[in-house]
DNA sequence: GTATGTGAATGGGTTCACAGCC
DNA sequence: GGCTGTGAACCCATTCACATAC
């Protein structure tokens, strides 16, 4: 094999990576460190892989988009594919992050001071609300939502978390990559329009409880209809893949009045 | 096509839907149900697959679906969506929701009082720690964990919302389990163990993180290495499937110190 | 003419099973 | 002997393109 850099390289390999590997090697990742925490230095495919809720031959896939860092016969050692999943993740750098919508959501990730660990340190909140400006959260004071392009920038924010209710959603966005912002997750139930150098992700509880509902529904309906029904067998660990979606909800929040965040849910 | 009753043809439609096609049902009826909401009575596929940020040939065979409930040149209506959507979702009957770990995610839960709308109401909080026990939250008194199976069972719970820190999960799992719940929905980054006729799904913010992590690297590396390099094209406007994760972060949290919803993150 | 519904083709991801290496 | 790494087979999901119905 020949010589390549190490920028080129990682950027080659993970160009590969599938995207559904890419959320299980995060998974990975934390199963390792609390191994290495608690002083275990090596793993098999088979332990990890049980862990993590998948087949070892999976995992043993998912790894091998890393390299081959692993010694047949034996195993890996935690350590080294600790490093190799955070570097593949881009975990070596900082992603400052911003919150925005100190409500119900927005006040629990605000609180939650700072993701622990190195990685995602929150250092920006941002809310509507005049009776917030200015009062710490967190330990972090609220600015308000006009100054969202300015703070970010000059915080050099690159994560931004929408908590919105729905109806701000696109406006917040368009604010956050006005700042720099690069990547989004976004709570809201709305599709966000952003430029292609911007990644979104979303998370809609809405639409788990309405998946799981289905699940449900499902097999109450088999069972009714055909009177005994084969069951399925048992989950398969990793309830995979997460929905996401959209709604249309009342804001009508409780804790941070004016711009509180979503957990958009409607039915109906 | 021959006769079926209701519930068998709910069955065998249901059994059949792709997985991934349930997430994006629940999206179509949230947008249709904002559509409904502003007084739309019809739409086409071209319009809702927009909305909703896929192609109209995928919301097309998703809604086929369900059955053929539109008119061919014409579109669809919006109340016929709506409720052939619900019945297979299984929205048509109640979900009572319980909510475990009142810390700062759980608060969040909780405080937005029942999800609005017809469908999930939270009928039962639950915590450990002794200062919060019998402290109205949202209008709904905390209980003690001990008594998750007797309440959830007398309450008719179907749904547990886990938002404690990992270490508490798989216990309070099956407590949730003992006391007859159905789905869970779990934001502890662990993976569960159930019996094979209750659903999990998990949530998990570390994961969600990383992956935008993952994404922002690699555009670096890659413009890093190539000079250039293709940049590829504007989001599909679905970030389409969430992923799900793992962890094993430290509790730490600060508003309900005892049992708080860990949104667990570690990094290292 | 227009927009749905759907078989057929394509592509991505998972599983299998075994070759390769300790 | 044991466990990793991976081509090949398989399966699910998306996309295409057109027949079908209004």
């Amino acid at each position: 094999m020949p010589a390549v850099s190490d920028a080129e390289d990682t950027a080659v390999r993970a160009k590969q990576i599938p995207e559904a590997a890419v959320a299980r090697l995060a998974v990975y990742l934390r199963i390792l460190s609390g191994l290495a925490e608690q002083g275990t230095t090596a793993v098999s495919s088979e332990e990890l892989s049980a862990a993590a809720g998948v087949n070892s031959a999976k995992l043993r896939k998912d790894l091998s988009y890393l390299g081959s860092y692993g010694t047949r016969g034996v195993g890996y050692e935690v350590q080294v594919l600790v490093s190799q999943i955070e570097r593949i993740l881009g975990l070596t750098r900082q992603h400052r992050v911003a919150v925005v919508g100190i409500g119900n959501l927005g006040h629990a990730l605000a609180n939650y001071g700072g993701f622990p660990g190195r990685g995602f340190p929150v250092e920006a909140l941002f809310d509507l609300d005049a009776d917030l400006i200015g009062v710490p959260v967190g330990g972090l004071p609220v600015s308000h939502m006009d100054d969202i392009p300015r703070v970010c920038s000059e915080r050099e924010i690159s994560v931004g978390i929408i908590a919105t209710p729905p109806t701000a959603a696109q406006s917040v966005c368009d604010r956050l990559v006005a700042g720099g912002v690069q990547c989004i997750l976004n709570f809201a139930p709305v599709v966000l329009q952003v430029p292609a150098h911007v990644e979104v992700r979303k998370v809609d509880l809405a639409v788990e409880l309405q998946i799981l509902s289905f699940h449900v529904a499902r097999r109450a309906d088999s069972a009714a209809s055909a009177g005994s029904a084969g069951e399925n067998q048992g989950n398969t660990g990793l309830p995979g893949t997460g929905g996401s979606a959209d709604n249309g909800s009342t804001g009508g929040g409780r804790n941070g009045a004016g711009t509180d965040g979503g957990l958009g849910m409607v039915v109906r």
